[in-house]
RNA sequence: GGGGUUAUAGCUCAGCUGGUUAGAGCGCAGCACUGAUAAUGCUGAGGUCCGUGGUUCGACUCCACGUAACCCCA
């Protein structure tokens, strides 16, 4: 029948023989044909960067993504069952570079750009593979073959229908944006980039005066530590808040800051003082306004406010050159000055930069110091220690240049705002958070100076005083557009090129202005843009809209929230806004970020990362996923192997042990479900049918909370409930499985029914979660015809007829006396194993005492009790004390209750003694039920006293001569049974036992319980021997010496 | 400066729609139970539930203000 079962679950091995059983039985395949015409449940992945291995962060929502996708399965659901991979941008062109040894976009374009091209597709595809391995090996089930690549033909294309889209709204614009900028690199240089690569250096630093146009007696005196930028001067700032003062220095009349003045010198003399408001506005003379380039700056030259000036640093006034520096360019677009741009993307300067032209940038310090000097503008230098950032790759000082970029014009951010409210985001302040970007975020810079990417279908005359440009939609628009290069970029018809740099650079189309030639502008597009299109691209968008329209809005996305309401969730909303005015999905549930077991965050350089597949194979796939679906998504996970055994030990160890239990029996004892006699629910036990009752209260709650999509309660509560089934009622039935002399088949059958049932169905329930271990049992407790895998099972369904609530809590108060009489006999010294002649229970409540009276063997049994007495109180064992119960008294008076509560508490012993015994009582004008009061007890002599939840309870402690030969009886069994253990005996195994004492007493209590005692450890006979010298054991009991020993006897035939 | 999240035991976290006696796991100390269990149970120590005010008969829970930490934006 079952198969035998090994004692540990050995977690590892089993996944990966499952993984073999699933692809040999092709269990995936028969779900989706069970499925096939289903109601849909659309699922949309966000694309993993196929850039390396899997880090067990991304372990987290893969864990989610699989778990709803097969609960939406078994529950009879057809799925597209497509993960996707997000391929293109600038992180795997870093790593390329770093494996060819590259370290400039020189080295890339030598080395051939379809080339390097070629090199970043082979590193998808070498991860994307991996990854695709890894997310097996998590136990994700998925069409792997069908994933979709955001480098796909049809995901590009896609995009350029956005983009065409857009730009008929007339939202593509271009414009200048200043960047750090490595001059050897020849490339700009991300905020992210920027902060890794800051080195400690000295530069020089000089004090210029800019003389101001109606005072020429007077200048403003400026501080900079990078001179090359003063031929881009166009502005000067003062902090409006901040007082400046005329200074005397000298034979020069210099303005600074009144907190700057000191640096002028000793004889620095203040002429004046005046707030910086009152500068605000004045002209002046910038240093290098001879130079043809300086251009309209010349007019533009003046003092302007900036509240970021301060008067810490240099003299209050700061020099503005919107070419140079990220914060000179946003302060220049909003103060609507005009822009020089000095150098070129090697750091080179452009024409009409007189003496400097052709120089590069970080080779002029000195004689641009040396001019200034001769145009007596110099006020002093300086030798200046700063922080200042250097490219991370080449180590190269970086500088500021405003560049070229292309924008999505985002003024239209309400159509997305209405959207992202039409979604529901868990948790809820995720809307906020989406809300808040979309209103703060400037336009969508949607181009990057690289290789590997969208190619932007942006067309820009080649004639650049015209100024035409216009955005091509598909690659059909394109080829009936073209007026050359068409052919190269095809190339073989059979196999064309992917509409990649650099074969779709060579297409040109017709400028519709000039009629001259249009070519593509060389920049790639922003990577969100190539997974935010996958709603439309994945889904036959443009092949089949019906089909696609059956699918989307997805009905659930999950990804990690950190980073995403600016990235995939905004280009998702953003891009499904434009193309169709609708959200992309109806329900995304955001999740924290993965820790290490300490809390603090994972740096593969701080050497706490842990990678995937170290922690599948030393933890197992399903202790991982069982960590993450317990988890609350909005806190952040701390993950780690302590966490990892803890888990394993308490959920997995648990529900193995169980499972171990009912085969080991069921084996030995031939039960088979389907032919067993079958017993009705309603004629099992109580606990039968409580454990069954609390099954469906799981069941419940698993089809709420999935469908709820936040299933970290019902994962804690299917924990809870794998506690109750083994170490409640398993525990306390374990003498119904195992029934040698058959005295009670009936009940027997009732057991093996019931713990049947509950496994098969837990297993179900968990299969979502853990998909490795369920297989796995339900492989070996499925019956025939059965489906042949777990997860091609239906989900259960819950049977509200099975659940009695009022069972749920007759339980709860057995287990409560239960645990608050272990509890007294701890306190009595009286271990469990000393039987004890009474337990006394008083329990005003009727509700209470039914229940007890309702399972009294459960507490005889776990408190080897002689006697369970249930009493509406405890009568002279106790006198009582009363408290209010605010949670009835408040419902029943309302504002009335602090009086009431006050009668209560004064209420004369005569009156709680009424109330503890169980009878209402009237206090004033209130009638009070001893519902509305919990009693507490004092103890009397003999009897240990406590209390649990308002329930009574006294242990007789007081020992007869009986007990006390039972007690040691029931000792003795407990040695035997482990010398049976330790000499590996089976358990059906028989044995002949030998024992010798000096103790009269110990000797009279095995004699009268022999039989017990032979019964309890399978002896066919148990030997006295005088003095039992020879016997191989001793151990001592109570205060006497007992020698044993044990003989296996050959098998009854 | 704007927005968001969090604040509960030494650590990590639960705590549903308000009920006066706030829980779990880990860790520490002691004890018990065990022929499914490398499991488990009991006991002990450990809390002004961040602060202040408000609503309420009653606030860890709801509201307002504040403090601190983290995140996003500027």
């Amino acid at each position: 029948m079952f198969k035998q079962v090994p004692s540990r679950p050995g977690l590892v091995a089993g996944e990966h023989e499952v993984l073999e059983f699933w692809e040999s039985s092709q269990a995936f395949d028969k779900l989706r044909a069970k499925n096939e015409g289903k109601p849909r449940w659309s699922f949309l992945d966000g694309p993993i960067t196929a850039n390396g291995f899997m880090g067990v962060h991304h372990a987290w929502g893969r864990t989610y993504k699989d778990a709803f996708q097969r609960y939406f399965a078994m529950a009879g659901h057809e799925l597209r069952w497509q993960q996707g991979f997000d391929c293109q941008g600038l992180w795997v062109e870093v790593q390329v570079e770093r494996d060819l040894g590259f370290k400039s976009k020189r080295d890339i374009e030598e080395y051939g750009i379809e080339e390097f091209i070629q090199r970043c597709k082979e590193r998808v595809w070498k991860y994307s593979a991996i990854q695709t391995r890894q997310s097996i090996r998590l136990g994700m089930w998925s069409d792997w073959p069908n994933s979709y690549f955001t480098m796909s033909d049809e995901n590009n294309y896609t995009i350029w229908s956005f983009l065409k889209r857009c730009h008929e709204r007339g939202l593509i614009y271009k414009d200048l944006d200043a960047m750090p900028w490595c001059p050897r690199c020849g490339t700009g240089i991300s905020e992210q980039e920027r902060k890794e690569g800051y080195k400690v250096v000295t530069d020089t630093a000089v004090y210029v005066k800019f003389p101001l146009r109606d005072w020429p007696a007077e200048s403003l005196l400026i501080w900079t530590t990078t001179p090359w930028t003063l031929p881009a001067n166009v502005a000067a700032a003062v902090n409006p808040e901040l007082t400046y003062a005329k200074v005397k220095v000298g034979n020069d009349l210099v303005w600074v800051s009144k907190g700057s003045v000191a640096k002028l010198g000793k004889d620095a003399e203040i002429v004046s003082e005046v707030p910086g408001s009152e500068l605000v506005g004045r002209q002046y003379r910038g240093p290098f306004d001879e130079i043809p380039a300086a251009g309209k700056a010349v007019e533009a030259h003046r003092v302007i406010a900036w509240d970021e000036v301060a008067d810490t640093e240099g003299t209050g006034i700061v020099h503005i050159a919107p070419g140079c520096g990220k914060e000179d360019f946003d302060l220049g677009k909003k103060e609507g000055l005009p822009i020089v741009v000095p150098i070129d993307e090697s750091g080179i300067y452009f024409d009409g930069f007189g003496p400097l032209t052709g120089r590069k940038a970080s080779d002029v310090a000195d004689d641009v110091i040396a001019g200034l000097k001769t145009k007596g503008v110099l006020f002093k230098k300086e030798r200046y220690q700063h922080d200042y950032p250097h490219c991370w790759r080449c180590g190269t000082a970086l500088l500021f240049r405003a560049v070229d970029e292309w924008y999505i014009n985002m003024g239209w951010r309400d159509e997305i705002k209405a959207n992202v409210r039409k979604a529901r985001w868990i948790p809820e302040y995720g809307e906020d958070l989406e809300l808040d970007w979309l209103g703060n975020m400037g336009d969508w810079m949607i181009s990057k100076k690289r290789y590997w990417g969208l190619a932007l279908p942006i067309f820009t005359c080649d004639d650049r005083g015209c100024g035409w440009f216009d955005v091509i939609g598909g690659r059909e628009e394109l080829r009936d557009r073209a007026i050359e290069g068409w052919e190269q970029f095809e190339g073989d018809p059979d196999n064309p090129n992917t509409p990649h740099r650099p074969h779709v650079d060579r297409v040109k189309i017709r400028c519709e202005k000039c009629d001259g030639t249009a070519s593509r502008i060389l920049d790639v597009g922003n990577p969100w843009l190539d997974a935010g299109i996958v709603p439309y691209s994945t889904v036959g968008y443009n092949t089949d809209r019906d089909h696609w329209a059956e699918w989307v809005p997805a009905d659930f996305v999950t990804e990690s929230f950190p980073g995403q309401f600016r990235n995939w969730f905004y280009a998702l909303l953003t891009m499904s806004t434009m193309m169709e005015d609708i959200p992309p999905f109806k329900t995304l549930l955001g999740y924290a970020s993965v820790r290490d077991e300490k809390g603090e965050e994972m740096h593969y350089s701080k050497g706490n990362s842990i990678e995937f597949d170290l922690a599948a194979d030393k933890m197992s796939a399903d202790v991982m996923r069982w960590i993450y679906s317990r988890h609350n998504p909005t806190q952040n996970l701390n993950f780690g192997f302590g966490i990892g055994e803890q888990v394993e030990r308490k959920v997995f160890g648990t529900l193995w042990n169980s499972y171990l239990f009912f085969v080991n029996y069921a084996i030995l004892d031939g039960f088979d479900p389907a032919s067993a006699p079958a017993v009705p629910v309603a004629d099992r036990p109580e606990i039968d049918r409580w454990i069954l009752s609390d099954l469906q209260l799981l069941v419940r709650s698993a089809n709420t909370q999935f469908r709820d999509y936040l299933i970290f309660t019902f994962v804690r509560k299917a924990e809870e409930f794998i506690d109750q089934l083994s170490n409640w009622y398993i525990r306390r039935n374990r003498q119904r499985f195992w029934d040698p002399a058959g005295t009670n088949p009936v009940d027997k059958a009732a057991a093996y029914h019931t713990l049947y049932e509950v496994l098969t169905t837990l297993t179900k329930l968990l299969a979502p979660v853990v998909p490795f271990v369920t297989e796995r049992i339900y492989s070996n407790l499925r019956l025939e015809g059965d489906p042949q895998s777990v997860h091609l099972c239906d989900y259960p369904v819950v049977d509200e007829s099975l659940i009695d609530e009022k069972l749920s809590y007759q339980m709860r108060v057995v287990q409560q006396v239960a645990s608050a009489a272990r509890s007294l006999r701890e306190q009595a010294a009286q271990r469990v194993r000393q039987p004890l002649a009474e337990l006394r229970v008083g329990a005003a409540s009727p509700r209470d005492r039914e229940a007890l009276e309702a399972l009294p063997a459960l507490i005889t049994e776990e408190l080897n009790v002689k006697a369970l007495t249930v009493l509406p109180s405890l009568g002279d064992l106790t006198s009582y004390t009363v408290k209010p119960n605010f949670r009835t008294l408040g419902a029943k008076y309302g504002k009335q209750v602090q009086a009431v509560a006050a009668l209560v508490r004064e209420a004369p012993p005569e009156v709680a003694q009424q109330l503890g015994e169980g009878a209402a009582v009237k206090l004033g004008d209130y009638e009070v039920t001893p519902e509305d009061v919990s009693v507490h007890t004092v103890t009397a002599e003999g009897w240990a006293v406590g209390s649990a939840g308002g329930i009574q309870i006294a242990l007789d402690t007081r020992l007869t001569d009986e007990l006390r030969k039972e007690g040691l009886a029931r000792d003795v069994v407990r040695h035997i049974q482990q010398l049976r253990k330790d000499s590996g005996l089976e358990i059906s195994d028989r044995i002949e036992v030998t024992y010798g004492t000096d103790d009269a007493g110990l000797q009279e209590a095995i004699e009268t319980w022999a039989d017990f005692i032979a019964g309890e450890v399978q002896a066919q006979s148990i030997t006295h021997i005088a003095g039992g010298n020879g016997l191989s054991h001793q151990v001592s009991l109570s205060d006497s010496i007992l020698r044993f020993g044990i003989e296996k006897t050959a098998r009854p035939g």
